[in-house]
DNA sequence: ACAAATAACGAACGATCGTGCTATTAATTC
DNA sequence: GAATTAATAGCACGATCGTTCGTTATTTGT
């Protein structure tokens, strides 16, 4: 990797953590600069217009996601064991950044601001969502849940449960959030399950 | 209501209907300014700094929330019905204002950024996570639903199940995200009933 | 080691940010 | 209707925003 592709994964390394605190509107190419100890026009030289570095950030977080969570979970046998480990890569991942889920963060923070970040923020959520909804569909078809369980209907139930659980975390600081949220994917889990057919 | 209050209230109104789209920090003095007819000067001095004007503008939008979804769903009798009144309510309330909820978008938004905007918004959310439990509770003391019913971790998956709403309603503009929202509400009342007692 | 390529810098741009002042105009009170 | 108070406008401030340009260092390939 020369210099360039270097202090470049920098600067997006920090921008996307400082995103999850500030959002992604917040990073400023002048703070940025500042926290590389490098010029404004020297870092801006990199991307060409603040867009552009927003969408990279996207992209470098993307790359980050599927390495720490859609990976690990797909490499994981399909059945409830994928489901918990989905819980638990998901976990880790928002704990991995000071403002939590950089993805959830920036979705709420754009959702009404037209163009091509939200654009391509939307293309993501609606891929995980998918993901989601396949992963629940492997533990139906393995068997371990419920024949007549909605997949999209799962997902949506699950995502929402873990938006629930960053703001309690990020916003309200309870302690008894985690367990909390442990508690409720537990609930989620248990009544998914398939009954126990009759032998 | 002399003239000053007036203003305000005009002003606090727009600020509040811009939140939702542009977040609390994208509403600035110069914009509210030029979409109001006025000077910045003369608008400013109806609050004498950026941070007071979004504490008023957050205070404006809880009397709003209360007066439409707080007090009508109060007034309907405790038990499955209230619960139906919250969720009815809630959506009307999310669908009066262009970017969704107020609160969930800034709840979202600051929820990294130390400061008394920050905490104003946590005490409300923790408010109103409580009168979301205390809704729940109500349903169980009328016998509607099961006595073992936990009303906290019920206000943790009804809110949840909210957010993500939020999020495929205005990010992804998914045109079934209202109707499984529905779905998934009513499937949260019909696991939350108690089962009926053999007479 | 040298030449070509690229990365970084410094200074400046117009615009806009939040925030002061001082005047002036409008609304309220007597 | 005059006197007083309150609301608004005008102008300017220092700071910061994203962006451009010309120049200087530094890395890279030979």
């Amino acid at each position: 990797m020369d210099k360039g592709q270097q202090t470049r994964v920098a600067i997006l390394e920090h921008a996307g953590r400082l995103a999850t605190e500030l959002g992604l509107e917040g990073v400023t190419i002048g703070r940025l600069a500042e926290d590389l100890d490098m010029s404004k026009s020297g870092l801006y030289a990199h991307f060409g217009s603040k867009e552009e570095l927003q969408m990279q950030t996207i992209e470098r977080q993307r790359n980050r996601f599927i390495a720490s969570v859609v990976q690990p979970v797909l490499a994981t046998p399909g059945g409830e064991a994928r489901v918990r480990a989905l819980f638990e890569h998901w976990m880790a991942w928002r704990a991995s950044q000071p403002g939590g889920c950089f993805f959830a963060a920036a979705s709420f923070e754009l959702d009404d601001r037209p163009g091509p970040v939200r654009d391509r923020l939307a293309e993501l959520q609606r891929e995980w969502l998918g993901s989601i909804a396949r992963i629940a569909a492997s533990a139906v078809k393995r068997g371990d849940f419920r024949i007549d369980l909605d997949p999209e209907l799962w997902a949506h139930e699950y995502y929402g449960m873990m938006l629930a659980y960053h703001l309690a975390e990020q916003l309200l600081r309870d302690p008894g959030a985690a367990p909390r949220a442990r508690r409720a994917f537990e609930a989620l889990v248990a009544r998914s399950r398939a009954v126990p057919t009759a032998v």
